[in-house]
RNA sequence: GGGCGCAUAGCUCAGUUGGUUAGAGCGCAGCCCUGAUAAGGCUGAGGUCCCAAGUUCGAGUCUUGGUGCGCCCA
């Protein structure tokens, strides 16, 4: 017996209960074990950060990375999934600080860094749960147990090794860089942070006068005119550039008599905004400009003696965009101006090379050497007071408000993010960009435009990784630098650096250990613990190494994780090195778009770093073999972002989607899981849709299990047990046995070991059909997911689900419901069905893998417990082996040939909705006219199903369609096209003139149509034309794809009689379920009208009335104690009266 | 300002190398079926495939230029 169905029963519910047996059962670990040995397929899980909570979003990305190891592991692979956790980093730093109610760098040193470490290491988890919960109710199967965790002090040393192996190289230096700073908070800003922070501002505007000087500091009574909208980088000016390939003129102003140089080409844009005009006095050579000395604006710096400062440059980046095509240089304050000052230092070497000159201090405020009325204010507020000055002393020319985008500080809105020089540390990547693109190039990206798109474009234009945050909760740079030289080293692991002579600080964390037995020993590797060691240097006696104070951007910690996951710290031998390089470059990893410069590409630029090929590098410091490219991963699915329901950004303050949880409690998992992967490919952005999940559930999912609802519910009627057909036979001694030791997984081979299992060949079409279809649908299912297309897979499924539930079950209905329980052909049926379901289980199992795992149960599981046949079931679904579909059993003739029979049913009930008659209404013909007649035979064969489904007597195929028909010619514009040409519209339209019905025969008598056009003699052959046909008015019809179908519309005496017992037997069955029949109850039925031409009608049909509604006898009279009901047949009304006979 | 992507029915989305009737689901309307019943089926209405120009015998699809939106970068 199959287990009974519990109506009440939901999906979660379900859903709940099959997570249990997972659990239990610890099917997962079994999955990996069952693949022992088997070829592996390498997933990274890209670590998702637990100190916020999840949303939908996050649920497309864990269900995505499930489906496809859970696929890969039935195709036979062995698939290991270990979870991971990203802990460090400014979120978590920012989400405490908010907790403490803090804000800037100073605060938290107040409060302490210690305390603010612990702080943080607590903080990271205070999401876990939740997490959790989330992972293990969408079924993302990964080993939670076995996570890695980028604080971990093996993950932190394995990060230390990688970065040590880099600065040994020479790829990881310390340079002084211009950074985005936000000043309150005392720290660097990577570029992703700083592009969250842009808003449209509005920036004073001025264009200031440069006093042009001789070569011995003599204005001469011209100015350049410079432009800037930042005014308070003026005292720090050291350079103006200009454009070379610009041209330049002095203008006169008559109001004010001055002489000023500008850009030719914006003099006119210039005038507009002073609302006078210039006079051009003379063009000047651009290239004898560039060197010229000019006077700041501000004195704080000027040094007339400088050969190079405060003179003009040349620079390509100067345009006429906007401005004055002069450009004010503060190099301390704008990457490209330090760019310039690096150049003049190339140029001037030595004794006179120009500094760095910064007004500002690191708070933002002006320093002592900045203009007395800006010493300590913050520098945006001295902006007006600068300008002022500037009037004063009659420089300024003219100021505007300027509208543009600008950064702040991502996480303090109100903190505009300054440009300003830091010491900081990078990684060369740039030395690699060539290899990085190398390695790009191999990668598979989905959807490919990634590639060369997005990604692609990102590493072209790459920058060396400012690594380096002046922060407190992070993987510490490994650096240890000597007090006494400078000279530094990089540490390996911490095991080395107390191994360092007269290491010492180590007390530092062993007391607080001791004070606070709780601290995990990880904290020992972090600041402030890890600051506090220092050694003897090696440069210079009596000196001590010290750390730099930095910690580094946890991108990096996430990008190593290919390696960091395992501890590998360049392991020549042993498991770590085992496990490292046999989970080496991964085959699969799925991320959202915003990751293409996160993990992505972390992971890229340090594999590629770290392995790539590169023959400069010596061998012992290439750490493992260089793998083949692409690494460290192959294929990546960039998923599209999911909005919120309103089509803005997904937002708790907005409720514009739901949590989560409240979606698997009210539709259940695979409700959300089939909605992300059956609607469409996973790269679309889409809106969150609550009521598009919810149809998952009708859609698929119950349409589904309502098929092995009723072969259940008729299974167990007619006691059909698959695991007493496969019992085996002890006299007949055959006792059969799989040749493998897996248990079995209920496929074709196992079935077909049951004697009442009958040979697929020998089957009724409508069992080879469905059979058909299913192998078909396997295989290209199977074609898909190896190509990484879940969207194409799914509409495979849903198409076969459908075929299934409203063609085959449809189509069999009378063949369960047949009295004899042992027919071949009800067993036929019983074993298609059965095969059907079961394959279908495995199939959608990846997909959702808690109603296939509860199929599984039930179908094959249930069955088989605690009997002794001998045989033994796979315990879930997902340690069975994927179908791939058997070649031998799709056909593809019949496939074409039942579309055409669903086709020709679906014309049929067309026309009939058009002609207002009921399918109930038995009508005497239908006439079909095909097209292409290739399959005309083999339906004529079949016209009963077509007769059946259209409720009419016989089924035509009309042997002079010009009756019903017009034949319209049209070219195929596919091969004609080429070869026609220009004269392609022209033969379209002789084609349409001509009659239809000629051309046909032209085409069957001679094998082609000739025309002349434009005096060319053309022949059409039979391929290059396409014939349409098109049902003639005046016929009840419809057509589509070549197939039209005619309905006779004539109601006879006897089909209307027939029409009516086809109500009555509807009544009657409504009647039965109303008073709470079993499927199996015998009933008596009374039947009481006026209506002698109907009583008539019951009396001829009796049988069959009797025996579709399992009636044992029908009275024209009321049935003594039953309460009648009242209806109408056709325009008879009736009292229909029935009870349950006994 | 630059890069990338998107724009197709009321809504959410498909649409293969360009080929002549542009599809699905939901929603809406009408009908049917119900011995699978939190069902199921059929039919209909609903489209300037964002706009413009171009390439082509032929463009939802290719090119260019706009417009709008999103993401990334400045």
């Amino acid at each position: 017996m199959f287990p009974t169905i519990d109506k009440n029963e939901t999906f979660p519910a379900r859903e709940l209960a099959v997570g249990e047996f997972w659990r239990e059962h610890d099917i997962y670990h079994k999955s990996l074990a069952a693949r022992e040995g088997a070829p592996p397929f390498v997933f990274y899980e890209g670590p998702p950060t637990a100190n916020g909570m999840p949303h939908p979003g996050h649920c497309l990305t864990r269900a995505i990375k499930d489906l496809f190891p859970r696929y890969k592991i039935m195709r036979g692979y062995r698939c290991e999934r270990k979870a991971g956790w990203d802990t460090h980093g400014l979120p978590v730093e920012v989400e405490v600080c908010k907790e403490l109610g803090i804000h800037s760098k100073e605060e938290i040193e107040a409060y302490g860094v210690e305390p603010f470490i612990h702080k943080c290491q607590q903080s990271v988890w205070r999401y876990m749960q939740e997490w959790r919960r989330l992972t293990e109710r969408i079924g993302f199967w990964v080993d939670l147990d076995q996570a890695y965790v980028t604080y971990h002090q093996s993950y932190v040393e394995s990060v230390w090794w990688s970065l040590k192996t880099l600065f040994d190289r020479g790829l990881l230096y310390r340079g002084h860089k211009i950074v985005w700073w936000w000043a309150q908070g005392g720290t660097a800003l990577s570029s992703g942070e700083v592009g969250q922070g842009y808003r449209e501002v509005a920036d004073p505007s001025v264009y200031v006068k440069f006093p042009l000087m001789d070569d011995q500091g003599v204005d001469v009574g011209v100015s350049f005119l410079v432009w800037t909208t930042t005014p308070w980088t003026l005292p720090s000016n050291q350079f103006i550039a200009i454009n070379p390939d610009l041209h330049y003129c002095n203008v006169f102003d008559e109001e004010t008599k001055e002489t000023l140089i500008i850009a030719s080409d914006l003099v006119p844009a210039i005038e507009s905004k002073i609302k006078r005009p210039l006079k051009i006095v003379n063009e000047l050579d651009s290239d004898r400009l560039v060197g010229s000395r000019y006077r700041p604006p501000f004195d704080c710096y000027y040094d007339a003696d400088s050969p190079s400062e405060w003179r003009v440059v040349a620079a390509e980046f100067v345009t006429t965009d906007s401005g004055s095509g002069i450009v004010h240089q503060a190099p301390a304050f704008g990457e490209v101006d330090y760019d310039v000052l690096v150049r003049e230092q190339t140029k001037n070497p030595g004794k006179s090379t120009p500094k760095l000159i910064n007004a500002v201090a690191p708070n933002g405020t002006f320093t002592e050497e900045g203009p007395d009325y800006c010493r300590g204010r913050w520098v945006k507020d001295c902006d007006k007071d600068i300008i002022r000055d500037l009037k004063s002393r009659g420089l300024l020319f003219h100021q505007e408000q300027y509208l543009h985008d600008y950064p702040f500080c991502w996480r303090a809105e109100e903190d505009p993010l300054i440009q300003y020089p830091r010491e900081s540390w990078f990684i060369r990547t740039t030395e690699y960009k060539d290899q990085m693109l190398a390695n790009n190039a191999k990668i598979n990206w989905l959807p490919d435009h990634i590639k060369d798109g997005r990604f692609g474009k990102f590493l072209e234009s790459n920058v060396d990784w400012a690594l380096s945050r002046e922060r407190y909760w992070g993987t510490p740079l490994p650096i240890w630098v000597c007090e006494e030289t400078g000279k530094m080293e990089a540490v390996g692991s911490y095991e080395e650096l107390i191994a360092k002579p007269q290491a010492a600080g180590i007390e530092v964390w062993e007391e607080a250990k001791a004070q606070s037995p709780d601290l995990p020993d990880d904290l020992r590797i972090h600041k402030p613990y890890i600051d506090s060691v220092t050694y003897e240097s090696p440069y210079a006696k009596g000196a001590r190494m010290r750390r730099v104070t930095e910690v580094i951007d946890c991108w990096y910690d996430s990008g190593a994780m290919p390696f960091a996951q395992w501890g590998y710290r360049g392991q020549e031998s042993g498991a770590v090195k085992e496990r490292f390089e046999s989970q080496f470059p991964a085959d699969f990893i799925s991320e959202a778009l915003d990751q293409t410069r996160g993990w992505f590409y972390s992971q890229l630029a340090i594999s590629t770093l770290m392995f790539g090929k590169d023959e400069s590098i010596e061998s012992s410091l290439s750490p493992v073999p260089c793998p083949p490219y692409p690494h460290p991963f192959k294929n990546c699915i960039v998923l599209g972002l999911m909005l919120g329901e309103d089509g803005q950004k997904m937002s708790k303050s907005k409720r514009n989607y739901r949590e989560p949880n409240e979606i698997f409690d009210r539709y259940g998992a695979d409700a959300l899981r089939w909605y992300l992967f059956a609607n469409q490919p996973p790269w679309t952005s889409i809106r969150y849709s609550e009521d598009a999940i919810k149809d998952s559930i009708p859609e698929f999912l119950l349409r589904l299990w309502n098929v092995y609802s009723f072969f259940t519910i008729y299974a167990n009627i007619d006691e059909f047990d698959p695991s007493v057909e496969l019992k085996v036979d002890e006299a007949d001694g055959s006792h059969k046995k799989e040749n493998s030791e897996r248990p079995a997984q209920m496929s074709t081979d196992t079935l077909s070991q049951a004697p009442s299992y009958r040979p697929i060949p020998e089957r009724s079409e409508l069992d080879r059909w469905i059979l058909s279809d299913l192998n078909a649908a396997c295989a290209t299912v199977v074609e898909r997911m190896d190509a990484y297309d879940n969207f194409g897979a799914c509409q495979q499924i849903t198409r076969f689900v459908d075929s299934l539930s409203n063609w085959y079950v449809r189509r069999s209905r009378d063949r369960f419901w047949a009295k004899d329980k042992r027919s071949t052909d009800k067993l036929d049926a019983y074993w298609t069905l059965y095969e059907c379901l079961l394959t279908t289980t495995k199939l959608i199992a990846p997909f959702v893998p808690f109603l296939a795992e509860r199929l599984w149960q039930d179908l094959a599981v249930a069955l088989f417990q605690g009997e002794t046949s001998g045989q033994s079931v796979a315990e879930s679904v997902h340690l069975c082996d994927f179908p791939e579909g058997e070649g031998s059993v799709v056909d593809q003739a019949l496939s074409e040939q039942m579309d055409l029979v669903r086709l020709i049913s679906s014309l049929g009930r067309q026309a009939r909705s058009a002609a207002e008659l009921k399918v109930r209404q038995p009508l005497s013909k239908v006439e079909v006219i095909l097209a292409d007649t290739t399959h005309q035979a083999w339906l004529e064969e079949h016209a009963a199903v077509i007769a059946e489904e259209l409720n009419v007597k016989t089924v035509e195929f009309s042997d002079e369609p010009e009756k019903y028909v017009d034949h319209e010619v049209v070219p195929n514009f596919k091969l004609l096209g080429p070869k026609l040409g220009k004269l392609m519209p022209k033969v379209k339209g002789i084609l349409a003139k001509q009659s239809g019905s000629e051309l046909l025969a032209n085409v069957r008598d001679n094998g082609q149509i000739d025309l002349v056009v434009d005096g060319q003699q053309i022949a059409l052959t039979a391929e290059e034309v396409e014939f349409r046909i098109q049902a003639k008015p005046g016929w009840t019809s419809a057509n589509d794809k070549g197939v039209v179908v005619v309905l006779a519309t004539e109601i006879t005496p006897e089909l209307l009689a027939e029409g009516w017992i086809k109500d009555l037997i509807r009544v009657v069955q409504d009647q039965r379920k109303e008073i709470g029949c079993e499927f199996t109850d015998r009933i008596k039925v009374g039947v009481v009208t006026e209506c002698t031409e109907l009583r008539t009608a019951i009396q001829q049909f009796l049988e069959r009335i009797k025996q579709e509604t399992l009636a044992v006898e029908i009275v024209f009279e009321p049935l003594v104690g039953v309460t009648p009901m009242s209806t109408k047949i056709g325009d008879a009304s009736i009292e229909l009266y029935l009870r349950v006979s006994s």
